[in-house]
DNA sequence: CTAGGGTTAG
């Protein structure tokens, strides 16, 4: 074989790399090598070519690097921009960030290769950063830099710098360029702004496939399905041919309930394509049947993939995890152990995910050991995942110890433990971590704020955190925030700031479901049904659907209201919906049931005791105590430590006043006592209204005293009417005084104060002091709440006040009052003028008696009802005593059930009785 | 330059 000349090596060598021939390119070369044939910087740069686009050559290409050292060829541009590319394709950052420093001179192409070489390694900020040098160092950008670093402010989401980027664009005359454009729309796709996305699609001379994958990707990933099905319709319309990305980019914006419709046709059509069998396409549609919660269509395509790839099992056990399988999605962590495919953090986070539920806390608990022992500990995801896990299981204690031992936190960090903080009732721990993330540096999203606000519940908290940080919120511009706006309305409506959260709703721009599922809900929890019923009735006419969140809302109201046949209603089209086995649904139910008098429908609907939430068991003991069941209230405490529950603050609420209206004093303060010492629950106000209420109402004035004075938290307004009711009833006129005081002192709008002292001033014949305390009312501007009742008949609610004389049928309820009057005189009845607080004769007094709303409510509803019908009243305020003896009396005159309820309890009286037997 | 899985959420 003739001695070639160098040029002819250097062709051969250059035509191989055309060819695609990398390794006969390399061959050559040593070939060459061994001739003892020098290589110049051309046969270098081609060479590190081939090792490069080859995609395997990578020990070879370092020992190229070796090659230039020593020819010392580091100084030629061509070399020197090869090396570099070749790094940083292989990911060699650090390798590849020396080489292009020390390069004697740069051109555009080498600040190309090292953007795309850290955009690739997933780098984004070092992009932007190399960005920024070119502009101060006046390089000027070529289409491929623009590109990458459009796609990298798309990624970090920096809006800023990518409209500046945009002019640099438009300066250079770049942005008619397809590759530039379709970056841009991309770019403004990560943005959420969709609008202009479309503005740069629309104005485009030429489109090719990656523009039309780019506008539909950035409606799939904003949610706007129907326009990026509408955009695939006109992309189809000029024939253009889908590839797989697109038809993935439509089945992920189908990935909902409401969209499955459109997804099931886009299935077809990947069909129709031969694209079923593309990895990405088959874990896209895997997904897109568990969001729309078809987990059996999921399985069935998991099952049905023949070459599954990590993703399709991390896909596969996400789903299982949201659909609250947790044992099948830690199956299938076990299944994929046995197979080729290694796990990685993603397969780890998303199996945490799954055992975020206090069931499945053992299970976490073996996750967490094995992301130890994998060496996975310090991974950023797993510590949040872990955390998130704990936070969701109710175990703060180890979501701390995961948060103390992590070597950095982020934002979600931060969040997932304040988060925790928020669902655990924990208001203070939230604050306290909010106040330490910021004074660590680390800055607030509206993540954090929507936790910090939602944890958020009592007037208390309203007033010393709620307030200061809406005005944080209102300094550093997150109101601007639709999920924030709606987060600051949830928490003064929770708060009980009816009239704020009326503002903020008022104040929305967009009323959301998540608004008027809020203004529903507060009202309803607020005593203000009414209120809750016209904001549940005027979402539906704003065209909105209602929700788990809705039905809840409009179940309370019913509730609140003793709306009894509304509540059904309302619970047949919940039944009718599907809604009927959410959680929070069925509590409402149960609730509305029970508030409305009917504990059979309670019993009827309630979980079976093995998978009965806490929140269950305490609507059950609270309906039965309401009820004055207390035997079956203690017996369903019992039951519920039987079966593993654990009994929370509001439990103790509900024991401690079933034994308040049982008149188990005894039995209560016992239950006291071991809230805190065998349960850990520490007493909280409610606990001590309780206890007040039940040592005063059985007349033990003098403890009750005590017990305000030495109990761990200060009195509030309940605990001193509480006194003040109990020293009435039990006609202690000093200690009515001292307590009026405090009431006063705490609310001086209330006017239950005055009312009950005055009431004990008459009692007493001290009419001059009943005069005194009527002045400081007037003068005050006080007035007394009035009472009223109502009673439902043939689907038409009446309210009748005290004397009302407002009803069309006024004359026949008055001789109704007056027959009953004369028929239960006979059988005894003596009515008790100490209920009449006015100073006049008693003739007056036994008048203004009969002149009592229920009375009225009782008379018109016997009235206008089949004889022998239960008879259903509600009054606002406490039932007057002379009533109460007067319905014993009616119910055994007449033969008829009648419920009555006041806000503290049903009455339930039937021949002659009431079940309350006459304390209350 | 486009596409599939994961942590925080009213």
């Amino acid at each position: 074989m003739p001695q070639r000349s160098e040029s002819s090596w250097s062709t051969m060598l250059s035509g191989y790399v055309r060819a695609e021939m990398y390794v006969k390119a390399v061959e050559l070369f040593y070939e060459m090598w061994v001739q003892g044939i020098e290589p110049n910087g051309f046969m270098l740069a081609s060479l590190l070519t081939a090792c490069n686009r080859s995609g395997k050559l990578v020990s070879q290409g370092t020992q190229v690097h070796g090659l230039v050292v020593k020819y010392g060829l580091l100084s030629d541009v061509f070399v020197s921009s090869a090396l570099l590319h070749f790094y940083a394709t292989y990911g060699f950052m650090f390798d590849a960030r020396k080489c292009f420093e020390e390069m004697p001179e740069r051109n555009v192409v080498s600040w190309t290769s090292l953007m795309v070489g850290y955009s690739t390694n997933g780098d984004p900020e070092e992009v932007l950063e190399i960005y920024q040098r070119m502009r101060r160092e006046g390089v000027r950008c070529n289409q491929n830099s623009f590109s990458v670093v459009i796609s990298s402010c798309g990624l970090l989401e920096d809006e800023l710098l990518g409209r500046q980027v945009l002019s640099h664009v438009v300066v250079t005359g770049l942005d008619y360029n397809v590759s530039v454009a379709n970056a841009l729309i991309s770019m403004f796709g990560c943005f959420g702004n969709v609008e202009d996305a479309y503005f740069i699609f629309k104005v485009m001379e030429e489109r090719d496939t990656i523009s039309w994958n780019s506008i539909i990707s950035a409606y799939s990933h904003n949610q706007y399905c129907e326009d990026s099905l509408k955009c695939f319709r006109w992309m189809r319309h000029g024939n253009v041919k889908p590839d797989s990305t697109t038809l993935s980019s439509l089945v992920s914006a189908c990935s909902n309930v409401d969209n499955l419709k459109w997804g099931m046709g886009i299935h077809d059509i990947v069909i129709k394509f031969g694209l079923d069998s593309v990895i990405c396409v088959c874990n896209t549609l895997l997904t897109m049947y568990s969001e729309s919660g078809r987990l059996e269509d999921a399985v069935r395509l998991f099952r049905d993939i023949p070459e599954k790839d990590l993703i399709s099992w991390n896909s596969m056990m996400a789903s299982f995890g949201q659909n609250g399988e947790y044992q099948n999605a830690l199956g299938l962590l076990a299944d994929l152990h046995g197979t080729n495919e290694i796990s990685n953090h993603v397969t780890f986070a998303s199996a945490l995910a799954a055992c975020s539920c206090p069931e499945a806390l053992i299970e976490g608990k073996t996750i967490h050991g094995l992301i130890f022992r994998g060496g996975r500990i310090e991974h950023l995801l797993l510590g949040n995942a872990l955390i998130t896990m704990y936070a969701k299981c109710g175990v703060m204690r180890y979501a701390k110890q995961v948060f103390q031992t992590m070597p950095q936190h982020d934002v979600v960090s931060w969040n997932a433990l304040i988060g925790g903080h928020m669902e655990n009732e924990e208001p203070q721990k939230a604050l306290q971590d909010f106040k330490w993330m910021r004074e660590d540096g680390m800055c607030a999203n509206y993540i954090t704020i929507v936790n910090v606000l939602g944890s958020f519940s009592t007037s208390e908290d309203l007033r010393n955190n709620g307030m200061p940080i809406h005005a944080y919120i209102e300094m550093t511009g997150f109101e601007s925030d639709s999920y924030v706006r709606n987060s600051l309305l949830t928490m003064y409506a929770k708060c009980g700031d009816l009239n704020s959260s009326n503002f903020i709703f008022e104040q929305l721009d967009t009323k959301n479901i998540v608004s008027w599922n809020a203004m529903v809900a507060a009202n309803a929890h607020h005593g203000c049904g009414e209120a809750a019923l016209k904001f549940f009735a005027k979402m539906h006419q704003s065209g909105l659907e209602f929700d788990h969140f809705s039905f809840s809302g409009g179940l309370a109201a019913c509730a609140n209201l003793g709306l009894l046949e509304e509540g059904q209603q309302l619970h047949n089209i919940i039944i009718k919906k599907g809604f009927e086995s959410d959680l929070h649904v069925a509590n409402a139910a149960m609730d509305m049931y029970g508030k409305c008098g009917e504990m059979n429908e309670v019993l009827r609907i309630l979980p079976t005791p093995s998978n009965r939430p806490r929140l269950s068991w305490n609507i059950l003991i609270s309906g039965f105590s309401r009820h004055g069941y207390y035997n079956k209230a203690r017996d369903t405490f019992h039951h519920m430590l039987q079966v593993g529950a654990q009994p929370n603050h509001v439990t103790f609420v509900a024991l401690l006043s079933a034994c308040n209206h049982g008149g188990l004093v005894e039995e209560g303060l016992a239950h006291f006592y071991s809230m805190v010492k065998e349960f850990g629950v520490p007493p909280a106000i409610e606990h001590c209204v309780c206890i007040v209420d039940l040592l005063g109402r059985s007349g033990r004035l003098i403890e009750a005293e005590i017990f305000v004075k030495e109990m761990p938290v200060p009195a509030n307004d309940h605990v001193w009417r509480s006194l003040l009711s109990a020293s009435r009833t039990h006609n202690n006129l000093e200690l009515s005084r001292k307590a009026a005081n405090h009431l006063i002192e705490l609310d001086p709008s209330d006017d239950s104060a005055y009312v009950l002292l005055s009431n004990v001033c008459a009692i007493n014949g001290r009419w001059e002091d009943v005069d005194d305390i009527r002045r400081k009312m007037k003068s005050n501007k006080i007035k007394k709440k009035p009472g009223c009742s109502w009673v439902k008949v043939n689907n038409k609610v009446s309210t009748f006040g005290m004397g009302d004389q407002s009803h069309p049928q006024t004359l026949q309820i008055y001789g109704k009052l007056t027959d009953l009057r004369k028929m239960i005189k006979e059988v005894g009845y003596v009515p008790d003028m100490s209920f009449a607080l006015h100073d006049t004769d008693e003739e007056d007094k036994e008048h203004n008696l009969w002149n009592h709303s229920e009375k009225l409510a009782l008379a018109f509803g016997l009235l206008d009802t089949p004889e022998g019908s239960t008879l259903r009243i509600f009054k606002n305020l406490r039932v007057c005593g002379d009533c109460h003896s007067v319905y014993k009396f009616v119910s055994k005159a007449v033969q008829r059930r009648i419920v009555l309820r006041d806000p503290y309890r049903f009455h339930h009286f039937s021949n002659g009785k009431c079940s309350c037997c006459d304390y209350w």
